[in-house]
DNA sequence: CTGACTTTGTGCGCGCGTTCACAAGCGCGT
DNA sequence: ACGCGCTTGTGAACGCGCGCACAAAGTCAG
């Protein structure tokens, strides 16, 4: 989606054999991990690429050429070894150890997202809570402190996430407090535009445009009923 | 727009005029929406592409080519009339009456969303909580009362949007529910892949999905950096 | 050992989306 | 009235991602 980064990252490659991993196939290996560990703790040890497609909502092709990307190989005529392919997409996307993750605004959503134990269980933990609101500093939530804002550069380690859930209006702020803290991938929840610098991932969850998204489908398709009903 | 050029592009034109708008497209515009609000509480009348566009956080010659999707004019030399475009979008996403939703699940997350003040602004309103835990029925949470979810299809009206933040293990009940209650829409926050008959949309928001691949990324920064630096 | 079956890995064509670049259109100053 | 400059709308090219279809490769039975 940022034209800028894919610039920058697709012209280095020298003698890279590990190199292009295309962003849709990036965006769909959470889900092959996912199903796959369904199917470990359903007792597979194998699964052909059609199985797991079919568990992870895909086409079996894609699947297979996705796998092919990261060096990945099953076994002709069997499928893939379960145990193995874990390994290889959470080495792949960098969860073999912990990815510390900074939690900034604890709000209503914030306090769901700390709460959340669906997180910690595959790779992903949140290591701090921080807010700006005084009152809600030293408040416990799911074995974490509440920690001011100001303390925000002693939390951040090297390769943290960090995560925004504050209200709109502080959130470029804190955004750059962030980048100046040395993180370089952030998830934003706030309905606004952030600007970061070359060299910063950023996402963002933006709920009332999934729902605006929604609405147009079914203003869409009301208007084709009605069409259909008047020809 | 131009009737012939339209016959050339696309193969069934035969009295139609409301073309086909993108779905990237769609999805962008309420973003454009949002930027524009900010914009006329500015105090701004018109707006040219390129102002517009960087509000948005996208590129100029994009937003006008999304804009001439639907049909709305700008004018030349001017730009867009900033409350003409907000009345074209808004009408285009079906925002002009105001779109019920049905939000199943009152844990935390569903707390949350319930919560927002964000929705009710713009033509998005939740109208009904609904949960299957017994202890849950009943509690009024910012003004609605929770119901049991054995209420759905009396709460369902047409147009309505459905949000699934139950666990997972519940969602494709609770989806198929929505889905015999007249529900063609919904949206989804549990980590499982749904199943819905065809002329149902379905969105998902999946947020260890949006960290992982912010995780691949660190990863690969990491293993960069690492490479660059032994070099 | 051989042959047949199963499943992977991928080459190729197609359609969508993005970007560049420019002609057409509109207002404004003179 | 008339050009001048600004902005829109869009034609065209490019790149990415997806799906089909098949050859390569490995397994298993006999
Ligand atoms: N709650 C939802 O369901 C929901 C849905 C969609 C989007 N959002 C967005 O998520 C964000 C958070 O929503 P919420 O409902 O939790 O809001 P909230 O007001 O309940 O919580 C915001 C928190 O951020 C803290 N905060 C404010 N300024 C800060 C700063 N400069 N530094 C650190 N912390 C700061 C506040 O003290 C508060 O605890 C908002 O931008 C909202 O638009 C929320
Ligand atoms: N909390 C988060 O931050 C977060 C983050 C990512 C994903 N999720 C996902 O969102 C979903 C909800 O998360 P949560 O933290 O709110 O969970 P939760 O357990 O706090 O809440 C779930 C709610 O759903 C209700 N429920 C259960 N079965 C139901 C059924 N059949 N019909 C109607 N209601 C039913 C429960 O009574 C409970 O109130 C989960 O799937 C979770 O994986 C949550």
């Amino acid at each position: 989606m940022d034209p800028s980064r894919l610039a920058t990252g697709a012209l280095r490659a020298p003698g890279r054999r590990r190199a292009n991993v295309p962003e849709a196939t990036v965006a769909r290996l959470p889900l092959y991990l996912r199903a796959l560990h369904v199917l470990a703790e359903d007792g597979h040890q194998t699964v052909s690429s059609e199985a797991l497609a079919e568990a992870a909502g895909v086409g079996s092709a894609k699947l297979r050429k996705d796998l092919s990307h990261l060096g990945s190989y099953g076994t002709r005529g069997v499928g893939y070894d379960v145990t193995n392919l874990v390994e290889q997409i959470s080495a792949e996307l960098g969860l073999e150890h912990r990815c510390s993750i900074v939690l900034v605004g604890v709000g209503n959503l914030g306090r769901a997202l700390a709460g959340y134990g669906g997180f910690a269980s595959r790779g992903l933990a949140i290591d701090a809570l921080l807010d700006a609101d005084q009152g809600r500093v030293g408040e416990v939530i799911a074995g974490l402190t509440v920690q001011h804002v100001e303390h925000l550069p002693q939390v951040v380690s090297t390769g943290s996430i960090g995560v925004i859930a504050t209200p709109a209006l502080a959130a470029q702020e804190v955004c750059d407090l962030l980048v100046a803290a040395g993180v370089t991938s952030i998830l934003n929840f706030a309905p606004i535009v952030l600007t970061v610098p070359d060299g910063v991932d950023l996402r963002k969850v933006d709920l009332s445009v999934e729902l605006q998204i929604l609405s147009f489908h079914e203003h869409r398709k009301a208007a084709l009923t009605a069409a259909g009903a008047s020809a």
